[in-house]
DNA sequence: AATCTTTCCAACCGCATCCCC
DNA sequence: GGGGGATGCGGTTGGAAAGAT
């Protein structure tokens, strides 16, 4: 049972080098009706290439949202980083690179990054969340840019408290979710925004592959290229209003426990392995100014 | 100026996954 | 549940451009 190849060779069609007016073909009929089916799309589109073909020369080439021109050092520090979390996962890598598509950051990756690393004499870094302690020469700086984190986390539970009131006695890890939720709406905080995205739900995935699941903090809506939102995981299920037994509402704090832990292990990680957080002292921080995000998650909190 | 080598990146290929019937 | 088509993804390739000799 053979499956059936995406483009008929039999028939001709064309490949290679795109022209201008393929270019222009495919713009247009995209631009007046969507890219529907791409299978479909060359035919309507009065264009003799396969569907294929067609959405990687949309997807990497003509879409409008496409950033042209070099990578700055702040999206090279990112792919590094983020590469040695996911490992070559390209999509993954560009889904938080605004404007960059998962082709021009793997070239760039091999052509680039990979031969900067040897040359410093890194090596290949290996692909997928490193494991092991923080290392002893970061450990001020990580210090530092911790403290930082958990005071941004605590800023936003608080400010988040108001909407979780209701459920009085919410344990640090509901907060730290509800914070989480919140902040991953804001681009403002990329930390948090990582933790709720594809690349926190790999490392929780690469984490727990050798121990027992730990429960997962809600995760945000992820953002796919196709533009469908989607959920990546479930909620924390966390008793209801009437629920008293306290068996269950002991099970339910080690679970909280244990995500929060999860979440800890995370910020230990990111701060150390990819280095995440050089603010105040290295002069570098992915984190906007605190009294930004404060006004940001005070605005969520009270609209 | 001519030729060879290296670099870079757009595009291809095949497998994996998703999704619908 | 599973079969098959559609789409997505990552590895690889081919050729143009740039640089070296």
């Amino acid at each position: 049972m053979g499956r059936t190849p995406c483009c008929d060779r039999t028939r001709g069609l064309k490949k290679g080098p795109w022209t201008p007016e393929e270019d222009k073909l495919l713009v247009d009929y995209i631009q007046a009706n969507g890219h529907g089916s791409w299978r479909l799309l060359p035919k309507l589109a009065g264009l003799n290439r396969c569907g294929k073909s067609c959405r990687l020369r949309w997807t990497n080439y003509l879409r409008p949202d496409i950033k042209r021109g070099p990578f700055t050092a702040e999206e090279q520090k990112s792919i590094v980083q983020l590469h040695a979390i996911v490992g070559n996962k390209w999509s993954m890598i560009a889904a938080q690179l605004p404007g960059r598509t998962d082709n021009e950051i793997k070239n760039y990756w091999n052509t680039h990054l990979k031969k900067q690393l040897r040359r410093m004499g890194l090596g290949e870094p290996p692909p997928g969340p490193a494991a092991g302690c923080p290392a002893a020469r970061h450990m001020a700086q990580w210090e530092t840019a911790r403290l930082e984190a958990e005071a941004r986390l605590s800023l936003l539970a608080a400010s988040s408290s108001g909407a979780i009131a209701a459920t009085t006695s919410a344990s640090s890890s509901s907060t730290v979710a509800g914070a989480a939720e919140k902040a991953c709406n804001k681009p403002a905080d990329i930390f948090l925004r990582l933790w709720s995205s594809d690349i926190g739900d790999s490392f929780r995935r690469n984490r727990t592959a050798s121990r027992p699941a730990l429960p997962t903090l809600p995760a945000a809506p992820v953002k796919r290229n196709d533009d469908a939102t989607i959920i990546k995981q479930e909620p924390l299920a966390l008793p209801g209003p009437g629920d008293d037994s306290s068996a269950a509402s002991n099970e339910t704090e080690v679970a909280e426990e244990a995500a929060l832990e999860e979440y800890h292990m995370f910020l230990d990680f990111a701060g150390e392995e990819l280095g995440l957080f050089h603010g105040r002292h290295g002069g570098f921080s992915l984190f906007p100014p605190l009294e930004v995000l404060a006004e940001a998650s005070l605005d969520t909190a009270f609209k």
